[in-house]
DNA sequence: GCCCAGGTATAAA
DNA sequence: TTTATACATGGG
């Protein structure tokens, strides 16, 4: 996708392929806020950004970046190099059942976040809902992240692993606590190789993640499609299985090819647009 | 107060 | 292999 730099910062087209909302508000992430006029900031990667839409301007600003590593990382978090619109085409035109639900969230992208970021907070996701997950992933930060200017950046694997669940208290994550320490110590003892994450072949991928405890089928899909960028990972809960058997019986995840986590995201949000078609 | 949250571990059928 | 329950906590 191009850009083009202006006085206010990076700012590339809003098309239908980009959608702030959909794409930060979806549970895929867990860093962001918006504010009354529809600016969302967030961070990642050790690095703070407020993004908004113009709508005179039909763009997307990064409000304030202004340097090349800047516009890569961004440029690489929400994954510009992508046509989704070609690959929501591709899905709908193999999938005919898929076109008109694409259209319950047609600007969602699926970013590339941090893998341990990622394996953590969706850890957290597990039975909890997503304004006490905010809540639980800020106080993990300021307790015990490294500050980065104003804020804190995300605490390092090798940061939690010789804490105790009492030391995790302040967190009021509850049962998750000691989850989260059994991430932290299968990843820093090197368990859980996560660069190796991207490349290892689907199954073994989800064996690694799942040896850690708390990790079970939802939340290593999870990690895997929102932290590894595995566009081929499909998460699959009760919601998606009852919209799979109602809109795609027989089918399996991987039918879906290599963007089955795209189309899970248009039938999850369908799904979740026609709950009495679940009843 | 009550219900429930994009689950998982564990103990029984 | 499938089905029930507890789990910690707090948002709505």
């Amino acid at each position: 996708m191009e850009y083009q730099q202006t006085k206010r910062g990076m700012e590339i087209p809003r098309t239908a392929d980009f959608d702030l909302a959909q794409t930060l508000e979806c549970g895929q992430c867990f860093r962001w806020e918006q504010d009354g006029q529809g600016r969302f900031t967030g961070f990642a990667g050790g690095r703070r950004l407020s993004i908004r839409e113009d709508g005179a301007a039909g763009t997307i600003v990064l409000e304030g970046i202004h340097t090349e590593p800047e516009r890569a990382f961004w440029a690489d978090y929400f994954d510009l190099a992508l046509d989704y619109g070609a690959v929501r085409q591709q899905l709908c035109r193999e999938h005919p059942d898929l076109a008109c639900m694409a259209e319950f969230a047609p600007g969602i992208r699926i970013l590339r976040q941090e893998p341990w970021e990622a394996l953590c907070t969706f850890i957290l996701s597990q039975n909890n809902n997503i304004p006490r997950i905010k809540g639980i992933v800020q106080r993990l930060c300021t307790n015990f992240g490294e500050p980065v200017g104003e804020q804190f950046a995300f605490p390092a694997p090798e940061r939690l692993a010789g804490l105790t669940v009492d030391d995790l208290a302040p967190l009021r994550s509850g049962f998750r606590a000691k989850y989260l320490l059994s991430a932290a110590q299968l990843v820093t003892a090197g368990a859980v190789d996560l660069p190796a994450l991207y490349t290892l072949p689907m199954e073994q991928a989800r064996a690694m993640l799942r040896q850690i405890t708390g990790v079970g089928a939802k939340v290593a899909e999870c990690v895997l499609l929102y932290g590894l960028h595995r566009l081929e990972a499909f998460p699959m809960d009760v919601w998606m299985k009852r919209a799979m058997q109602a809109f795609f019986p027989g089918y399996a995840p991987e039918d879906f090819g290599a963007y089955a986590g795209i189309a899970q995201q248009y039938l999850f949000h369908y799904s979740r647009s026609h709950p009495e078609r679940f009843s």
